[in-house]
DNA sequence: CGCCCAGTTGAGGACACTCAATAGCGGTGG
DNA sequence: CCACCGCTATTGAGTGTCCTCAACTGGGCG
């Protein structure tokens, strides 16, 4: 397992209000004024895939906003399994238990090429006692992390594997919008929906079989969201 | 299923500033002179077992904090069945999505009866404008009901039957210190390691069987937390 | 070309689920 | 006071799903 490559640190060209992910990010809605006073301890941090941005039980004193690609939050159990509690993504903030002075609680890994935003907590409080709308936004990222979680819970811990396997197709690789994500690994996959390789990818290739799902590689080239919508609510 | 139990709200004789739980709870650490302002609008509500705090999605402008007793959080699939995504005891807060305009994202049910403090948004949004370190008491909230549902996740959705079971009893039953609770009755404990009350039961009776439990009724009278342990970590 | 890793497929067995019957407990009413 | 009802917990038998272990395939890269 790689270290935190340190060297991915580049301090940033843009500053913050050049942000791509300005209006989703933790600042939006912050006028103009409010980025005088911090110019310099923003940084950008560039990782690639099995590097790691923290790890568990890490003290530090930064939070991120991730402002492209996509992180797994990993848990590990003491028999050394591994179980994904969330994904992260664009515009997603992580490493928030920083903010209270708590230790990081899980390994955050990237699992696609990422481009993340470094903000020291002292630039959150200082600009927090100038603006307290910053809280409201803050306080937004909680909860969204908060809902994600339980959402995680309800979707990927119950039903068959069959089941399981069609709500994650729902919701990473086949989402109503664009935005369609790689199926990542098989490992990754039963990491996050509690199932074995093996199991996943029999089920996956049962799906295919069914024709209700055509992939090269791990990009999902189509797939039937009707059907997925039915298997995934037990309806068959 | 019964509905709220307005008729269970009551003006609370006592106000925070002597609230049994003061010190663990939303309002620690603000002077004397912060209460002045908000005498009016804080109500206290009583609970008896099934009854409902709030609904999923129903929009509400009122947190809570749990001054005394048990509630589970329970989100619903499709197909009926239900999941308890957290429990909630002494001193925890509920309803923090309120906070951001969010509607409820969970039944909030007693397990116990329950003695809880209800707090207009308002009061919140007041008194942070006056307090800025009452956003860091409310931050850590979340953060405090982050870590539980990852924990949760994690400890009551991996491994047997077996396992998931002497992990929720080393967590509820036979904790460290006292505060034992009683086990509630299979089918909430279930709902929380995500096992039918059948197989529940005959964890429950095995473990009694091998001496590492004993309990009269609901109430745990002794347990042998090393096995426990033991089992919980898969070593055996 | 051949190695290595990830994914696929197969066979067998363990574990938890389903369905069903029984036991225990508390409350109600005769 | 006891009989009966209803609910919850327990136990049993049989089945199905998923896990385990193992072999095989295919693509990427040195």
């Amino acid at each position: 397992m790689k270290p935190i490559s340190l060297q991915a640190i580049w301090l940033s060209e843009t500053k913050c209000r050049s942000c791509a992910v300005r209006n989703s990010a933790l600042f939006s809605g912050l006028e103009e004024a409010d980025f005088r006073h911090i110019h310099p301890p923003i940084k950008d941090l560039a990782l690639v895939p099995p590097d790691a941005l923290y790890r568990m039980s890490q003290r530090g004193s930064t939070l991120f906003t991730l402002r492209g690609g996509v992180m797994k939050l990993v848990q590990y159990l003491p028999d050394g399994s591994q179980r994904i509690v969330r994904l992260l993504r664009d515009g997603d903030a992580l490493g928030l238990e920083a903010l209270v002075g708590q230790p990081y609680q899980q390994d955050a890994i990237a699992l696609t090429d990422c481009e993340i935003c470094a903000i020291p907590v002292e630039v959150i409080e200082q600009l927090g006692r100038e603006q307290p709308r910053l809280y409201r936004e803050l306080m937004t990222r909680w909860q969204q992390a908060l809902s994600d979680a339980d959402a995680w819970l309800t979707e990927f811990t119950t039903g068959t594997a069959r089941q399981r396997v069609a709500r994650l197709l729902l919701r990473l690789a086949c989402p109503e919008q664009d935005s369609h994500l790689p199926l990542f690994g098989r490992e990754d996959i039963g990491a996050m929906v509690g199932l074995t390789t093996e199991t996943v990818s029999r089920t996956i290739a049962e799906l295919r079989r069914q024709g209700l799902l055509r992939d090269r590689g791990a990009n999902v080239q189509e797939c039937n969201r009707e059907m997925l919508r039915r298997i995934a609510d037990g309806e068959e």
